[in-house]
DNA sequence: TCGCTTGTTGATCATCTGATCACCAGAAAC
DNA sequence: GTTTCTGGTGATCAGATGATCAACAAGCGA
């Protein structure tokens, strides 16, 4: 029992920051940005009152919350492997959706990210415009430079994205039953894909 | 100028209930199930009092949007038009996929769709048990009874369908641009999909 | 043990929100 | 024009919610 304290009990700052920033990251995946702050203090185990000493208010919290759940989603190593011709494209397909999924596989990240976005939340939209214009676009031209395939434009790409994506909204979102591991299906997707835009054999 | 009348304006209770319904399917679907009845009164151009002469509750109005909502969005033709084997196997996927994106891509449904799932609303759940067990489990049956293709699982049937929905998600969840003319998209997708499953030609 | 610092609390305020009700007024019947 | 029916309104209530603040007490240093 780590973050059950006792009433009353005096934690350090940076601590307690954390505990309540944690709290409300699990609390609004769950419940929306409209949850109240009553329910995410008395969740967290503190009063209500308390929050206000390290968040001036609930809309910069909601902020913190955005802030550690988006930032760092998107690893700077993806683009050097993406690129690393060294190894075969399939490979590099498959290991950056595992990595993806790995990443954004989470019921907090799944969530929040669905809830801003319904929001209408401008971090959404840089989210998805960076992983468009950066890694998709990326995954676009290795594919084309790799000999076997056809050149597949954005829209395969996003299509190929939403197949994956899909996967962990149905999981975390809709909450239905998804395989436990998703690799396996993972590497299918990318593989029917990769398949479905092969050139033909000719010559 | 349909909907909007001068104050006090007398309608009969249907056509009142009718725009009262109508309204609130738009409120919801933007500014998801947490809106108030004021602004949606306001937005109206009705009174909030007059909101409980047609609905007993708030619950009572959401659970109406739904069922406008959700109400008859599966065609029960489509089980019969994807069986239909006198027709091409690939003609029978693209056009039950253009006809399903017709279908969902609206505002309105994408959007109330995915706040009730996060809500954790049951509708959603029994909504796409149906989608899963009915159609993308008849689709993949046909797809395996028609002979050039490797049977796909319910996964790959799903990576499709995800591949396909994420369309409007990009759309009307996150606003993304994404192009006006859907069907050419779709098609592609359904094609690139056979094409990743088709059995080598050996034999 | 005492005193000080400051993390924590309970009470409280103003506002928002769902819901109710007495009363008003549009329009059809005569 | 008058009456009658009922759709519509403004006022209001109770509870919820974000935010504030004086007072309390945990824990450290002297």
């Amino acid at each position: 029992m780590d973050g059950v304290v006792r009433p009353g009990r005096r934690l350090e700052p940076q601590a307690r920051r954390d505990q309540i920033l944690a709290g409300a990251v699990a609390y609004f995946a769950e419940v929306g940005l409209g949850g109240t702050t009553r329910d995410l203090a008395q969740r967290i185990g503190i009063t209500q009152a308390l929050l206000y000493r390290y968040f001036a208010s609930k809309a910069e919290l909601v902020e913190a919350v955005f802030e550690r759940v988006f930032l760092d989603r998107l690893s700077p190593h993806w683009n050097a492997e993406i690129a690393d011709r060294s190894r075969p494209l399939e490979e590099r397909l498959r290991h950056f959706y595992r990595q993806y999924a790995a990443a954004i596989f989470t019921y907090e990240w799944m969530r929040i990210f669905m809830w801003a976005g319904l929001a209408g939340e401008a971090l959404n939209q840089r989210y998805l415009s960076r992983v468009g214009d950066s890694l998709l676009a990326q995954l676009r031209d290795e594919i084309a430079a790799a000999g076997p395939y056809g050149a597949p434009d954005m829209e395969a790409m996003w299509a190929l994205h939403g197949s994956i994506v899909y996967l962990g909204i149905r999981r975390f979102i809709y909450q239905l039953p998804t395989p436990d591991d998703v690799s396996p299906v993972i590497d299918e997707s990318v593989d029917r894909f990769l398949a479905g835009i092969r050139r033909p054999q000719a010559g």
